[in-house]
DNA sequence: CTATTATGGATATTGCAGGTCCATAAAGAT
DNA sequence: ATCTTTATGGACCTGCAATATCCATAATAG
């Protein structure tokens, strides 16, 4: 239950990039200098950043990363979830045990007509997701744009 | 960024043991036969649970476990961290990266007296930090009577 | 004593995060 | 045109943790 290394390395990506000048490119080499990790390490999660429209990325001679939108439309969630990918935190494994089938012994008549239940009405299954989507909600209140802020307003303290 | 099948389990079988008559001994048998897991892999998620002092284990025929304290008093915080352990989930592991002394290149004079400061004052980590406490507060503020409760209140509707 | 049941150590299996290498494509520089 | 620089994506390796099984041992009831 831990975020892998890459996302730390794709939220400090990102923030470097959003401290660098609008338009200026930065190229690999510099990124991974800066993190302490390899190139073609680094070069995998950039590439995933560009494929979910967070960066923008030039070949060639001078070319490199930039933002591909304003820092303060980038949130947490979004640098995360590019890594750590969209499913859910607790995923129901045994809808089949016998434990199941007794959670919805009730529910069961009254889902004939619906056809399906999913689980939706499991509170197990109910809390767990309340848990994730505290989470992602405040992940998501948290913007890169305002990290660096609050950074500047701290060290000019 | 997913909870483990272990935790799962162990949630699953805690619920059962408060469903089960208080003071009566449920045996990994049953309990591994309700889940559809095997007896020897949930065995050892029930023997970090007594060690963690969730159930108490009682050897010899008719043993077997029960809850060791009241089911309002046992909160899925508790049972997910038995088996996922009590790490932070996310970890500053680039502490001594370009970019970290960057972001603390203010501070470091301000912590000359203090003689340690690990990322106590970085907004990334404070970010991260905040929205973990966001669920762990969550869970903690649910309880395994809770959706007992709940499941008995949405049956008798 | 015997049957039953949990315990913990040893060990296998598997999946995946972490990491490297290289052939290719794109774009600027000459 | 050609060369150099830079990102891209596929193939691949590696180590470790989650998953899973087996067994020898201890504890307890009858
Ligand atoms: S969490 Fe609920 S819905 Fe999911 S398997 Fe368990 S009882 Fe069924
Ligand atoms: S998250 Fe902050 S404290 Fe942690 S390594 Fe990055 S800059 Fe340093």
């Amino acid at each position: 239950m831990q975020f892998s290394k890459s996302t730390g390395h794709a939220l400090h990506a990102v923030i470097h990039l959003a401290r660098a000048e609008r338009g200026q490119h930065v190229g690999i080499k510099e990124l991974a200098a800066l993190l302490g990790v390899s190139e073609s390490y680094l070069s995998k999660i950039m590439s995933k950043l560009r494929q979910d429209g967070i960066v923008r990325a030039m070949t060639g001679a001078s070319g490199g990363y930039e933002l591909a939108k304003s820092a303060n439309l980038i949130t947490f969630l979004d640098v995360i979830q590019v890594v750590e990918g969209r499913q859910k935190m607790y995923e129901c494994f045994n809808l089949d045990s016998q434990q199941h089938q007794l959670f919805f012994e009730s529910e069961e008549q009254a889902s004939q007509h619906t056809g399906h239940h999913e689980g939706n009405g499991c509170l197990v299954k109910k809390v767990m997701d309340g848990a994730e989507q505290q989470m992602v909600h405040y992940l998501q209140q948290h913007t890169i744009q305002g990290v660096l802020d609050s950074a500047a307003a701290t060290s000019t303290k």
